[in-house]
DNA sequence: CGAGGATTTCCACTATAATGGAATTTGGTC
DNA sequence: GACCAAATTCCATTATAGTGGAAATCCTCG
């Protein structure tokens, strides 16, 4: 087998072996933050130190395959989703069905995913939510002014915002306040499928 | 967010880490060995020491995430094709179309994946050839006995045993001695596709 | 069986990943 | 702006990843 000259080639893989590696590392602090978790939930829950998961999010640090493979799985994701990279910026950003990676809680009864980019700062996120029969997502109020719409594309949901409640079935669509305690649950004997749009401010 | 005792928690994930992990591990190893390649090659191909592979193979280290690329990127797999475990026995045991980690060699105008689970020490392997137009498979002789069996899915092609040649259309199988030097040509203007079976001995 | 080359493992050493706790920064409230 | 709590970063220390070269092991061939 021939093979290429060890200094040519090391540089090469090694300047972008780093690169890769630091993509991870920063894709682990957007992924921490779109959760809203702080550095010491991440810790508990993938038993890497508060410090060591602040170094490699600031890139001062390598994770060993042990740790980046404790941190995928505190992050619900496999390594293999936590490293796929969704790199440069392009006009077309695409998400898989599949693409696991995406997933920004996920319980029993309820699954959320975030269809637009999660770069956050943003004023609108996207969302699909799977319920299962007889599931809800509950949630607090948001921010002030914070509006939520959605349309519901397979089984049955009821919405409820503060002290309103109403019923919507397969293709009906709902807007209504989210600074209020607000939740949307699964009435009927299926799976529900919804996709919502939360607007800030 | 409610968070689970640390001690638990760390525990429980630290020992799947390290599992996950090791199989990572052992499969470079694997995967190494199935190109017939030194450690020493492996080394100048991705830029680490031939200890510190040594080390990887034995689990005896643990690898950064920057030497997992490198690894990975010289075996010709993203890692997230590295890492994707194939990991207890099955009964069954598929491996997808688009399963890139067992391609066992591949260049310009030739590419080989593995179809067999790729255990060593095995007496057959089934492989899956892809020929370019006007691109060959040159084998130098293998272990006396060995003897190779191929069907041709799409293309033409011409094989030579030795002195000895035959040309193949689609659907027409050949054995041959595979303990001479051998050939696999694609005589067509298409890509030819050819399923392989090397037995040794 | 012994010699010689290739491959792998061992060893001493250096660089850095990983930890715990202290210091600093950040963000919200009066 | 001062104060407080939460979050993050810094720092000293320990454990171990990573390296180069020497020793051991494995093959192959006469």
């Amino acid at each position: 087998m021939p093979v290429k000259k060890k200094t040519e080639l090391s540089e090469r893989s090694t300047a972008s072996a780093e690169d890769v590696s630091r993509h991870v590392c920063t894709r682990i602090h957007d992924l921490r933050r779109q959760r809203g978790w702080s550095l010491d939930v991440l810790s508990q829950l993938s038993g890497v130190s508060r410090s060591m998961l602040s170094q490699i999010e600031r890139n001062q640090a390598n994770p060993t395959l042990a740790v980046t493979v404790k941190i995928a799985s505190a992050l619900g994701l496999s390594v293999a989703e936590l490293v796929e990279q969704a790199p440069t910026v392009h006009n077309i950003e695409v998400i898989r069905a599949e693409d696991r990676s995406h997933i920004f809680r996920s319980d029993e009864n309820c699954s959320i995913r975030t269809l637009s980019p999660l770069h956050l700062e943003k004023d609108v996120e996207f969302y699909e939510v799977l319920i299962n029969p007889g599931g809800s997502l509950r949630s607090a109020a948001h921010f002030e002014g914070t509006r939520e719409f959605l349309t519901v594309q397979k089984g049955k949901v009821t919405v409820v915002s503060d002290t309103e409640t109403t019923e919507l079935n397969r293709g009906d669509s709902a807007s209504y306040r989210a600074d209020v305690t607000h939740e949307i649950a699964n009435s009927s004997r299926t799976d529900a499928l919804v996709f919502l749009v939360v607007i800030y401010q």
